[in-house]
DNA sequence: TATCAAGATGTTATACTATAACAATAGATC
DNA sequence: GATCTATTGTTATAGTATAACATCTTGATA
């Protein structure tokens, strides 16, 4: 099973997993690869980053964000989420979901993608695919479209199987 | 060659092709399809999908259209066009462009599907993929983490087979 | 055709999302 | 410590979207 399968199942396994632990173990991953490249990950936005893991696995909005950093960052302001967010964005720390206007944290950091997510409509939680059989399958068409592809935004609504079995 | 491969190919043609007539046949599918439902194409729906279509094949905000809008209405204000938008892309004329807050009027609107979106960078072209192959991709790589797809948002963006060539 | 119900549009106000521009401060380097 | 750059502070504003209620149109029907 590759890295990026048994990470989603993770996220997908409902409360099952211990988000205390998941939550240090993203902010410590983060610490590790911000040192190896040499760029600071300042308190602010490690502050930023924690508070977007701690949202769970559901994405959350840059003024939701806003109102829990204040708590314990009087000055903040919309410019003070969206640079740190930049920030953790370019480093991959966090992806943006295009459809929600939201973020989250990226549960594989130090392996470079583009995300793919399945998005619960009933509990929120946004699970990465990162498949690449779905990357090639968008190559393959855009290709014989004559179009050459970078950026892409994969972003799918259903059910996931927690909220599936509950619903049934 | 399906019926979406040959119309992306149409739209991505660069200014090759006759916007005008595309425009009016656009128009014309549109009566066409409202009327076989019995819903209404008023004046103002229309009037907002013959601009979405006068964009070009380029995406278009709501208040761009707004702005064009009220040269010709007044009263014109942002729910009015909102409102149109949500009709048009209820009967599947219009689609959203998640990544861009954008509206682009849809080739294909008898045809029930999803939009999946080649977007070009230069020229800003969104052309439609919608082909089965990622369709299938997605659904396996879902159905493999135990969740059910619904909606989708498949939105790449690249260059575009024009802008690739006139920027070599 | 008068009335009525539903749908469509008008109108005002406001919520939500994001960035520009410039000032002040803190960290790294010499 | 002086200086340069990155980071953060601060104010203002741009851009996107919807809530809530009033009014008007349309089509169905009594």
């Amino acid at each position: 099973m590759s890295k990026f399968r048994e990470t989603a199942m993770k996220s997908l396994s409902g409360d099952g997993h211990d988000h205390g632990s998941c939550v240090a173990d993203a902010l410590q991953r983060a610490e590790t690869i911000c040192a190896a490249r040499g760029v600071r990950l300042t308190k602010l936005r490690r502050h930023v980053l924690e508070l977007v893991w701690e949202s769970g696995h559901a994405p959350i909005g840059a003024y939701d964000l806003l109102r829990r950093l204040d708590k314990e960052h009087a000055s903040a302001v919309p410019p003070t989420v969206y640079r740190a967010l930049d920030f953790l964005i370019e480093q991959g720390l966090v992806h943006r979901i295009e459809s929600l206007n939201a973020f989250v944290g990226c549960a594989s950091p130090q392996e470079d993608h583009v995300g793919q997510f399945l998005i619960c409509r009933n509990c929120g939680t946004a699970a990465e695919m990162n498949d690449a059989r779905i990357d090639r399958a968008i190559n393959k068409v855009a290709a014989e479209l004559g179009f050459v592809a970078d950026g892409r935004v994969v972003e799918v609504r259903g059910l996931c199987p927690s909220c599936r079995s509950s619903e049934a």
